[in-house]
DNA sequence: CAAATAGTGTCTCTAAGACAATATCAC
DNA sequence: GTGATATTGTCTTAGAGACACTATTTG
C-alpha cells in the first residue's frame, strides 16, 4: 500500500482536460443628475460600468470588466484584481451572483465565468479619471419583465443604446434564470449576467444591506432613501422609510446647509 | 486588420494555466425515526450524504459526493451527473451555494470546487439500495454557532462521529463565511462547504421554498411542519404554521388513516 | 412670505405569535 | 372512555403603509 506522498506525486491532474476560468464584475453606481432648480434635490440614476471590447470576438461590443483567473488567487481575488486593473477603483464590497458555464457561451473556447456584483460610490468614481476613457463608460440601467416572462434590459450612454431581450425562467428553489433572446450590442452572455446581478442587487437592497456602499460615510436619510428607491424602482413615504432604517443608522452632529431649504442631519451606518 | 475567423483560430487559450474544476453536492434528506409508541408521530432527523474516500489524499475520511467537470457540460449538469453516478438517485432540485477556490484547498493541486445543495426525499432513498454501500452513508447533522463566532458541525452515523470546528466570519452584504479550525474527519474544506450549504438551506426554508422536496407528492401538514422545524431548529405552533403555509398548498380528498388518532388530510403543493 | 425639503405623530390594517377549544380516530 | 393528533377560532401585539402636521432654511 503506497504512502500518501507517493500517491500525490503520481497523481496527474493533467490527465483531465480543464476549462479556462474567468471572473466578471457587474459594478453598479448611483449617479446624481443635475438638479432642475437650485433648491430642488437631484434625481438619481442607477448605472453600470461596461468596457468596449477592442478584440475579437465581439469586437466593439460592450462587456463587463473581468479576466482570467491566475494561479495563487481565489476567484474573488481575481474579480477584485481585474476590476482594479481596468478602473483604478478598489470596490469596498463584492458579492458572488452565479456561475455561467454553458459550453458554447464563449467562441474562444471552453471558458466558465464567475459573476460578481460590486457597488461603487459616486465619490470614488469622481476621484479617478474614469470618465475620460472612451472604452469604459457608465451606462444607465433599465430592466423590466412583463407578465409573460419577456424581459428588456436597456442600457444608455449618451447616444449609445444597448437593448437586450431576455426570457425569464423559473428554476427550483424559487430561483430565476435568464436566457438571452437578443444580445443587443452586449458581448457573450453578459446580458444574462447583468440581469442576474441586478436581481441579486435588488434582493440585497430589500434588507438594507446593499444601499450604504453607494454613499459616502456620512449621508442624509433622504439620500439613502433615494438610493433605495432607485434600486428597487418603487417609492416609499419618507416617514416610513425613516422608521424602517432607524435600526441601521446612527445620528451625527453634522448637517448639510445652504441647499435652499431646511438643513438635513447627516447619519452614519451603525457598527 | 484580421477577420474574426482568423483571430479565433490564432487565439491560444493554452497560453494560460488553467485550474481543474469540480462540483460537489451537499445532499440533504429528512429521515423519520422509529416511533416510541404505535400512536405517536415519528421524530425527524436531518441527514447529509457523505462518501468515504478510498484514495489519498484524505483516505478513509468522509467527503461530499462530486467530481470533475467534463467538456460539454455545465457545472450544474456536472453536479447532477456526479451525484447520480455515485448514488443512483436523480435529485429533483439543486441550488448553487458557493465557489471554493483557495489555492491550497486541495493537496492534489489547483482545483476549484462549486458547491450545490440538493434535497432528496426519504421515499427516493428507500427505493434505491443506497444503505447497502459501506462507503456511502447518511450522517445526521448538528450545526450550531456560539455568540463568539465559534461553530460546531457534528455529523453522526452509528458509531462514527465527525466533529468539525469552524469560525464564522462576516463579509460584505451581510454574508457569512466559515473558516475551518478543525477538520474532524472531513476531507478537504468540506466542513466549510457543509456549513454554507446548511445556511443556504435554512434561508430557503424560511420562505417555504425548500421544504416540499423532502416529502412525497402528497403529505400531511404536520409532516410539512416537522420538516420545517427540523431544518430551522425551532418549533412553531401548529395553528400558526397552517395559516402561514396555507397559500402554498392545496387540499386533496385523501386522508391518512389507521394511525391511532384523528386522520390527517393529505395536501399537495400549489401549482 | 413662498418654495422646498426635513422631520414627527398617529391611525389603520395585516400578519405573526400565543393560547384555548373542539373534532376524530384506534384501541 | 383514553390517548393521541388534527383542525379551527380568536386575542394580542408588532410592524408596514398612509396621511396629516410641524419645523427650518434660502431667496
Amino acid at each position: 500500500m503506497d504512502s500518501e506522498k507517493e500517491f500525490l506525486s503520481g497523481y496527474k491532474l493533467s490527465d483531465y482536460e480543464r476549462p479556462s476560468v474567468t471572473a466578471d464584475v457587474a459594478a453598479f453606481m448611483i449617479c446624481t443628475e443635475n438638479r432642475e432648480s437650485y433648491r430642488k434635490n437631484p434625481e438619481n440614476k442607477l448605472r453600470i460600468l461596461l468596457i468596449r471590447r477592442g478584440n475579437h470576438p465581439f469586437r466593439d461590443m460592450w462587456a463587463l470588466p473581468g479576466g482570467f483567473l491566475q494561479k495563487g488567487e481565489t476567484v474573488e481575488e481575481c474579480a477584485l484584481r481585474e476590476f482594479q486593473e481596468e478602473t483604478d477603483v478598489r470596490p469596498v464590497s463584492i458579492m458572488p451572483v452565479g456561475v455561467f458555464s454553458e459550453p458554447e457561451r464563449d467562441p474562444r473556447g471552453w471558458i466558465i465565468s464567475h459573476a460578481y456584483v460590486s457597488i461603487i460610490s459616486e465619490e470614488s468614481v469622481k476621484q479617478t479619471g474614469m470618465d475620460d476613457a472612451a472604452d469604459a463608460q457608465w451606462f444607465s440601467v433599465n430592466f423590466s419583465c412583463g407578465a409573460d416572462g419577456a424581459c428588456h434590459l436597456i442600457l444608455d450612454y449618451e447616444n449609445t443604446e444597448l437593448h437586450a431581450v431576455l426570457t425569464e425562467e423559473k428554476t427550483s428553489f424559487g430561483r430565476t434564470k435568464y436566457r438571452i433572446t437578443e444580445r443587443g450590442g452586449l458581448a457573450f452572455d453578459h446580458a444574462a449576467i447583468i440581469a442576474e446581478a441586478l436581481s441579486a442587487l435588488r434582493s440585497e437592497a430589500k434588507n438594507y444591506d446593499a444601499i450604504f456602499d453607494f454613499l459616502p460615510e456620512k449621508f442624509t436619510l433622504t439620500a439613502l432613501q433615494k438610493v433605495q428607491e432607485t434600486i428597487m424602482n418603487v417609492s416609499v413615504l419618507p416617514a416610513n422609510f425613516r422608521r424602517m432604517v432607524s435600526g441601521y443608522v446612527e445620528e451625527t452632529d453634522e448637517f448639510v446647509r445652504g441647499e435652499g431649504h431646511r438643513p438635513a442631519r447627516l447619519y452614519k451606518r451603525k457598527q
